[in-house]
DNA sequence: CAGATCTCAGCTATACTGAAATGC
DNA sequence: CGCATTTCAGTATAGCTGAGATCT
């Protein structure tokens, strides 16, 4: 008895798949990160800052989601470990100007490898036709809801 | 800017993808649930009832992969609210035995409407076949987790 | 002035652990 | 005895809110 015996109802219900599948990826990618002591949302922060360059946290926040209190808490880890810096922005002096330290960066290559090979994992049973199309499945869901969020304002 | 300006990076990382789908199943299943005052797993357990008929707490923990720490918490509520009853089982005195009652029946027959109406909502840009394909690799995806964690024992 | 940003204290829900009490 | 079940207390993380201080 465990899991599989679960209800026909919900093994048929899209909401309930995704939750299971949330719960394998977040554990496979922390399980990942751990050893470097990064969890997921620092890694996204790092991503971020990468792509794109410096950011103020409230820009960071609107971009991956992440609420303003919480990246105060990301933010200060990344600063204490050294992986970014933090300076006031001379064009804004409201905003915190985050970026990447020589340090981060290298740091990100090494979880970048990692996070890959949380996807294999997580992805295993499928070909690699499934994963790319459940990516754009995903992504068509995840589009669609941001867009009505901002179209709510 | 907002979500949709993640990094290209996480918008192609299936993990993040899941999560933020995840998110957003929530919360339209969560507010479907709530104005019937009750929530994700409280539905889960009455739907597993329903189905097998009545089961003992560390049964429906393990088929539905809750916590038997949650799931105390979760059928107290359920017999507060008088949708379930519980008693000794006479076949081995260790086990509650929980089981439906006819207006956890009847309560549970409107929350699969409202369960329906919020898979709608989430898969919303997706056509009929697509939503049966991403429930297809999602399920895979699921099974072969659950099947390594049963062959690790 | 209204509005944005950062910080800090706290909240709820989810997932999980340790241990005691009871019974097989 | 070892093992399973229930109950209870407690932990960690994610997502979120309210409010004050500062700045545009």
């Amino acid at each position: 008895m465990n899991e599989r015996d679960a209800p026909k109802k919900l093994w048929s219900t899209p909401s309930w798949l995704v939750s299971r599948v949330a719960l394998r990826a977040a554990r496979v990618v922390s399980a990942q990160l751990d050893a470097a002591g990064v969890r997921r949302k620092h890694f996204a922060v790092l991503v971020a800052l990468s792509e794109s360059g410096p950011a103020s946290q409230a820009d960071l926040g609107r971009r991956l989601a992440l609420d303003r209190s919480d990246l105060h808490a990301i933010v200060a880890d990344l600063e204490r470990d050294g992986l970014i810096d933090r300076d006031r922005d001379p064009a804004d002096a409201r905003r915190n100007r985050v970026k990447l330290t020589a340090r981060g960066r290298a740091q990100l290559r090494r979880l970048d490898a990692k996070v890959d090979a949380a996807q294999d994992e997580l992805l295993a049973p499928l070909t690699k036709a499934e994963r790319a199309e459940l990516t754009r499945l995903l992504t068509r869901v995840v589009a669609h809801h941001v867009e009505r969020d901002a179209a709510a304002e």
